[in-house]
DNA sequence: TATGAATGAGAGTTCATTCAT
DNA sequence: TATGAATGAACTCTCATTCAT
């Protein structure tokens, strides 16, 4: 065995072990979102974490500072997706109230649908825990309502109008309702496989209200 | 002093304690409603509330079988509230559309602003704390949801159309949206002040995707 | 209405009065008897007790001066009854022996097959409450040891004997097994109706132990 | 340090780990014994123990569910401690006879004197704490009474005779003699200087009775 | 006498966090 | 890195007892 073997050697089992510990902090990370999101996060032990994700007490604090922290990452992670699942949403489409659109139906489809857990966490289970948390929710929401503000402003160009305002509160407007119609049928009631339906009523609804309210300005603006 | 006097006094002194029980429980639930917002429902002891209402923590007992009792009467009594002011702004108006856009105006004036407490127990502080807690919750929004179902149903009726579930799916979005507003606005910032604009910016919005959706099934309709 | 009526009336209400206390009592003891039994001394409530014997939380405390009291006063009372029964069983039959078989038959049949929730308060529900409790338990035993100890010690005249220190540890070995006979057919397991069979193997024992004992110190002292 | 080594040693640091965990078990366990008898059951905090086993309340907790968990572990311990003293007794002596009075004596000697505090807990402390607590006392009980039933019919086989019945009640009679001989003299009073006569009348008593029996029967089937 | 609302010390139990190995 | 036994502050809830009416 020479220099060169024993570096490569120490090399692999350097990025062997650099893989088992992602691999451990993520099974850490399901185990706790699975668990929250079944049982609560004030009901869930990190005794309980740790068996499910098949580690010792010891090395979930070895991973995470502490219970809060655990819950701030798995935020973190679902804000990272949600992001991403968005983003890509927001750039196909020709119109922007096409791309509009597509959000909202990929904010169901690719989203709730597809991660009910990360749903129940960013919805539910980090409600009212702590400040802290308060305040990273806060600032989850904040940075998607930026994006949504953002197209709406486009659409608006569209028209030849711009109002950051009107084009904030209907950003949360329509975050509001995506959230509830996510909560209520997905979480409260099961009703998955009517998604579809339910995704085209309330697409339906917010493109009519958007367009209406840009009409209505323009007309205004047209009156003066 | 005679039987009838004996009787007298004897009801007197009755209804004097009947109404200092009553006064007592008042006292606590109030005390719990401010702690649970200020400091949070888990961060909240039976003691704080015991002190603040000044009463032993055993006379809280007296009163609430446990801590997760008091929080069900505490929402019972802010549903209750809530379900009587929209429910006098349901009557008034001429049209169904104006007797929906007076109940919108009037959650914003009448409850979130006047009740800042009671919003975010219902909000935020009820969320996710026992499956309990939750589906109370949920009784208590679906009776809400109920309420706009058949307002939405009824301005349907002056347009010769009726779809019950996109009014239930639409009266879901729009709870949601008055309640993100309301949570953003209020809890999240305090642009209390500018809640006049605010609700004016919403309401439009949900006119305008009420009227639109309202036309469009119009029109389907007509076009078979 | 002259002044011997007054006095007449008043006599005969403070008459009804006392026997109106007295049931009052009595019930109490009662009720705290059976709750004692079916739940356990520990895990009954004075409000349980009271709410059993129709009455307030306070009227209890104007009878019994704690809850301990409330014990000790069931255990005097039964003490009463059971020497009471005892009593006369000693006094019946010719022979010593045939009265002390007599007391024995008479234990099983009119106290522990007539007052089985005496029994359990005696023999379970006072066992390791409080070392004053424990005391009375003492000192009501002692009582009954005497009694069966000068029953032995006649039956020992009869032989010509006397020997108090033998007497006395017979006495207390002839209670034990009555005792734990009594606990394991009719508390543990409910042999009331083959009593008749168990009560007669026990006092042929006893029968046959207590005579070989005073022939053995009989021939003892004879073969001196 | 070889593979050998390695295995070795950390077999040897489990097994020390192990031992210390057995150690912490058993001085809880002793100390729960000593308080509960020396303040009664229901007077002993957990605290208490902890303090007195020089751990933290806790740690209580990691080895016992419950308060009654750590008593019920107590009861199986002296149940298990008692039996292997008796059964010891019953296989020592020539005839049946003599190894039934050799473990009379050796309950007095061997387990009553030596182990008081293991006396207290059967006896005293045990007794009517918890549906669950009576349970196991009866389940004990009961074993032990089976050990002295079959003695018995050893004895009854010398004799050439078999009564199933007689000698299960005669075994719980003969229990209920040996506990209350113990409680009076030890328990109740201190006598234990005085254990060997005391012992010597009770079990003079005992054989009495048995042999008495077992003649009458004898007799009785003679006599058909 | 009788009532029952009010009291509050106290106990069992939990569980996030630590740290020696 | 990983382990898991140990910690102990904290909190909910109980219930015997009191006392103004």
């Amino acid at each position: 065995m020479d220099r060169q073997d024993l570096l490569q050697g120490s090399t692999l089992t350097a990025q062997r072990r650099q893989r088992e510990k992602e691999q451990r902090y993520q099974s850490i990370l399901q185990a706790a979102q699975h668990l929250f999101c079944e049982r609560g996060y004030p009901n869930t032990k990190i005794q309980d974490i740790a068996k499910a994700a098949e580690v010792a007490v010891g090395t979930v604090y070895f991973y995470f500072r502490n219970k809060e922290d655990l819950l701030l990452q798995l935020m973190d992670a679902i804000a990272l997706n949600i992001r991403s699942i968005l983003g890509q949403a927001f750039q196909s489409g020709k119109t922007p109230i096409e791309r509009f659109e597509n959000a909202g139906r990929t904010f169901f489809q690719e989203f709730c649908l597809a991660h009910p857990y990360q749903l129940i966490i960013l919805l539910r289970e980090s409600v009212g825990i702590t400040p802290e948390v308060e305040a990273r929710r806060r600032s989850i929401f904040e940075r998607l309502n930026q994006d949504v503000t953002s197209a709406i402003q486009e659409v608006m160009g569209e028209f030849g109008i711009s109002n950051g305002f009107a084009a904030e509160v209907i950003s949360v407007a329509i975050g509001g309702m995506m959230e509830k119609v996510a909560y209520q049928y997905l979480i409260w009631q099961d009703r998955s496989s009517e998604m579809d339906t339910i995704t085209k009523e309330a697409l339906a609804f917010i493109r009519g209200g958007l367009l209406s309210v840009l009409n209505n300005i323009t007309q205004a603006e047209a009156g003066r």
